[in-house]
RNA sequence: GCGGCGGUGGUCUAGUGGUAGGACCUGAGCCUUCCAAGCUCAUGGCCCGGGUUCAAAUCCCGGCCGCCGCACCA
């Protein structure tokens, strides 16, 4: 069994997910993430959360799944989720129509015709099936979204759309966000939530999914004057793929540290550098294994369409490399386009460190001369007069300045202009602020953290599996076990795991069966950390030992990864549990 | 979406044209003084629909789901 079998069974067997709805046969790319799963969900979110929003001093938001369909008009999803379809009838295999098209002919955007244009150009041209070389003609071109379709309100007059990305819902929010932020460049708006994709051809378990959490920091600059902190990160060790390593014969991965990168060039970027530097360091907290990890840069090929330099973050798992972040400049794309169909303004005002005065040519035309001179054609006169005292100042030096109207020139006398060059003080300018994305996907990063943990040992020649996952992201941090349900043992256990609990910790109570066993189903969700209340606890000699020896008030505790344990005291158990949760005891020194 | 292979309790699996057995898990009890021990008992299953047949979980067709390959992954 590989790598993701093993995972899958484990998965479902243990509570962390599974495919959602089965009793009805399920529907693929949905999964429901078990109790397990869903702690550890919120535990690696609360981790990104600390990270990336607190820790970075950037704000949190959460905007609705589904959005009205001009949004994506603007963004662009409505025409680039929309793939045209098409299918051979002779050997059944479904291609994209515009890639045919462009693969054939000398036609680059071919996505931009209208699907009666491309079934043309397939007959015309006598294109044959890429698969079975049988003629296309005549075989229909169909509209593939992606993006899942819904009618917000009764009829179809107004349709809304699942979000593909999460990150629309906060570009289009900007003027409000960028008000919250008192308009002060650079700030950073995070979310966590769901987006959905209905992909072709799900597949990979959490791998490919239809609906899935994305976490999503959109850090708004000022691309002329900030600059990331690079120098917190400098010395961070980064695993780099570039596109140029990607396509020599021997290229590879190479160790270079954010400084280094950014100083030989290989990334472009310092915001997208200084990010990688951050996430890096990240990732290893919640448990990836770095020796399993690299940065990709995406080939000019696999840009998308508002990107410059785009780097992923990609986990190994049965050897497949798995995109689990995207890194991308996305320049001022996004808030542009919902600046165009909007209407409204998604600039920041720039005020300059000094204010500036400048030398501005104005017209303030003459009505009651342009009206009776030229009726109709009066305020497309005025307008003109206007452009070119803007365009061409010099222009008005004469007695009379001439502009064109619909093709006619007609001259005014500069007197009825009201030409005249103003002094205006300028404090500043508005400016379009540049957008650095990190896109994490949750359910990814979680199935490659759980791959990476898996582990098989042995304990006492028994097989043992357990997840090695951070105790700051294990679902639950400590079980409480009773040696035996009995003789008291059962009560003072369940008193200390209700202790334990509203000292914050999440724990589970165990009393059925061996305790070998109760440590080993522990090990099979990554519990770090097992009490166990013996008599000693109770004061009580333990079998033929000495009574001289005794510890009242005392439990072993037990490390998942080592198996070993230690006895110590109830008293001041929660806090050093958190410490040791935390990494600032470690077991040893107990 | 196309092609190939597959689908038996929660998990892993045996098996047959006459409606199923095991192991693990889970629960109850006994036993048990720290790493899946043992004993007894119990819960729980043939993916869905149609067809062929006296009889279908088994054969056929379709669907759904999964794996692999292709395509897709803005």
């Amino acid at each position: 069994m590989n790598e993701g079998d093993r995972l899958t069974e484990l998965a479902k067997r243990r509570g962390f997910y599974f495919p959602a709805a089965g009793a009805y046969g399920g529907a693929a790319g949905f999964w429901t993430y078990g109790p397990q799963g869903a702690a550890l969900k919120d535990n690696v979110e609360d981790a990104w959360r600390d990270r990336f929003v607190v820790q970075a001093g950037h704000q949190e938001i959460s905007a609705p799944d589904v959005m009205p369909e001009p949004v994506f008009e603007a963004s662009g999803h409505l025409d680039g989720f929309d793939d045209m379809i098409l299918e051979c009838s002779e050997c059944g295999a479904t291609h994209r129509a515009d890639h045919i098209v462009e693969d054939n002919t000398d036609i680059e955007e071919a996505e931009s015709l209208p699907n009666e244009e491309v079934m043309d150009i397939i007959a015309q041209q006598g294109i044959e099936c890429p698969s079975c070389q049988a003629s296309l003609a005549g075989e229909p071109v169909d509209n593939f979204n992606l993006m899942f379709e819904t009618n917000i309100g009764p009829g179809t007059s107004s349709p809304g759309y699942l979000r593909p990305e999460t990150a629309q819902g906060i570009f289009v929010e900007f003027p409000q966000l960028a008000e919250y932020a008192r308009n002060q460049l650079p700030f950073g708006v995070a979310q966590i939530g769901k987006a959905y994709r209905n992909e072709i051809s799900p597949r990979k378990s959490l791998v490919r999914v239809r609906e899935f959490t994305q976490a999503e920091l959109e850090h708004f600059v000022d691309p002329e004057e900030d600059e990331p902190p690079l120098e917190t990160v400098e010395d961070v060790e980064l695993p780099l793929y570039s596109g140029e390593s990607q396509q020599a014969d021997d290229g590879g991965v190479e160790q270079l540290t954010v400084r280094e990168a950014v100083d030989s060039g290989v990334i472009t970027s310092d915001w997208v550098a200084y990010y990688l530097g951050i996430a890096r360091d990240w990732y290893e907290r919640i448990g990836i294994d770095m020796d399993r990890f690299r940065f990709r840069q995406h080939l000019p090929g696999e840009l998308a369409h508002y990107a410059s330099d785009c780097w992923d973050a990609e986990a190994e798992i049965d050897g497949d490399w798995i995109e689990i972040t995207g890194f991308a400049y996305r320049g001022d794309y996004d808030l542009q386009k919902h600046a165009e169909h909007s209407g409204q303004d998604y600039t920041v005002f720039k005020q300059y460190d000094e204010p500036i005065t400048v030398e501005r040519p104005t017209v303030d035309p003459e009505m009651s001369y342009l009206g009776p001179e030229f009726g109709g054609d009066a305020q497309a006169v005025a307008d003109a007069l206007e452009a070119l005292a803007e365009s061409d100042p010099d222009a008005f030096e004469g007695e009379e300045v001439s502009v064109e109207l619909d093709g006619e020139t007609v001259t005014v006398p500069v007197e009825q202009t009201g030409f005249s060059v103003e002094e205006m003080t300028e404090n500043g300018e508005h400016i379009t602020p540049h957008v650095v994305e990190p896109s994490f996907g949750v359910g990814r990063l979680i199935y490659t953290v759980l791959a990476h943990a898996y582990r098989e040992d042995e304990v006492d020649g028994e097989e043992r599996t357990y997840l090695e996952l951070p105790p700051e992201q294990a679902p639950t941090t400590v079980g409480v076990f009773p040696l035996m349900d009995r003789d008291g043992l059962g009560e003072y256990a369940r008193e200390l795991a209700e202790a334990l609990r509203r000292a914050g910790h999440s724990v589970t109570y165990d009393d059925s069966g061996a305790i070998g066993r109760r440590y080993r189903r522990q090990d099979e969700i990554g519990t770090p950390y097992c009490v166990t209340v013996d008599y000693e606890s109770l004061g009580e000699p333990e079998g033929d030992a000495d009574s001289d020896d005794l510890q009242a008030d005392t439990v072993t505790l037990r490390e998942r990864d080592s198996t070993a344990q230690k006895r110590v005291p109830i008293d001041g158990l929660a806090e050093a549990v958190q410490q040791l949760v935390d990494g600032d005891l470690s077991f040893d020194d107990l």
